[in-house]
DNA sequence: TTGACATATTATTATTTTATAATATGATAA
DNA sequence: TTATCATATTATAAAATAATAATATGTCAA
């Protein structure tokens, strides 16, 4: 059960140290409701597209297979919960990622799950 | 916030290597329901104390705050989703994390989140 | 054996999430 | 202005999850 071997094979870059599991503790309410935002296959996906650029909701209707109203709600929700920013231009509301580390682990999670 | 400033500051920032969003499209179920695991906050805990090896399921029930009923159920889910393994060794049920990738990604999480 | 401890299972209720339909708002172009 | 497109909101029903209590099973030591 060591995980020495994993820490030499994936790149420093990715995962520097070990963090204390009091840290852990402070923050895992707040992780764990980032994450179930991403526990489910289209808003996963929505926030996939989204590390590559602002898109349109209409854009964004384009790329998921999802209602118009789901797409809506999921946006609305995680934009409520600060993980992505909002700008009308237009007829057009363009959504991003507000939280660069939204970034980060969406860019480990294809690394790692998504070969 | 215009759209050219979001893309300058999201686009090509951080992220080592991109992995195609084809390739998310296929495992984003399989992944948005590990991820769901992740999704609670004692379920997060138990992940980040397995990541430092196997425990029994008292000992786990020492370090979270969880009633016992509750412990085994998550313990049960998890195994079921194949995420732990485990191994009785007399009175005495050990737990253990059944995919390194889990560890890995655990790890990232806590060195983005957890500071 | 019995009793005590460790863990699992079942049942149940409350809460949250998901999905869908219907309707509303806001912007633009004709 | 009105029609149309883009997006948001509301309502609602179904499904999944969370939390708790009660009970069952399995192991060991006396």
């Amino acid at each position: 059960m060591s995980n020495e071997k994993l820490v030499a094979k994936n790149s420093k870059a990715i995962h520097p140290r070990r963090v204390s599991i009091s840290k852990m503790e402070k923050s895992c309410q707040e992780v764990s409701d980032l994450l179930r935002s991403l526990s489910h296959p289209q808003r996963l996906m929505i926030l996939g597209y989204l590390t590559q650029g602002p898109k349109s909701v209409s854009e964004l209707g384009g790329l998921c297979d999802i209602s118009q109203s789901q797409l809506s709600q999921f946006l609305g929700r995680m934009k409520a919960e600060n993980l992505l920013k909002s700008e009308r231009q237009g007829k057009y509301q363009y959504y991003a990622i507000a939280d660069q580390r939204l970034i980060q682990l969406i860019a480990v999670i294809q690394n790692i799950f998504c070969r």
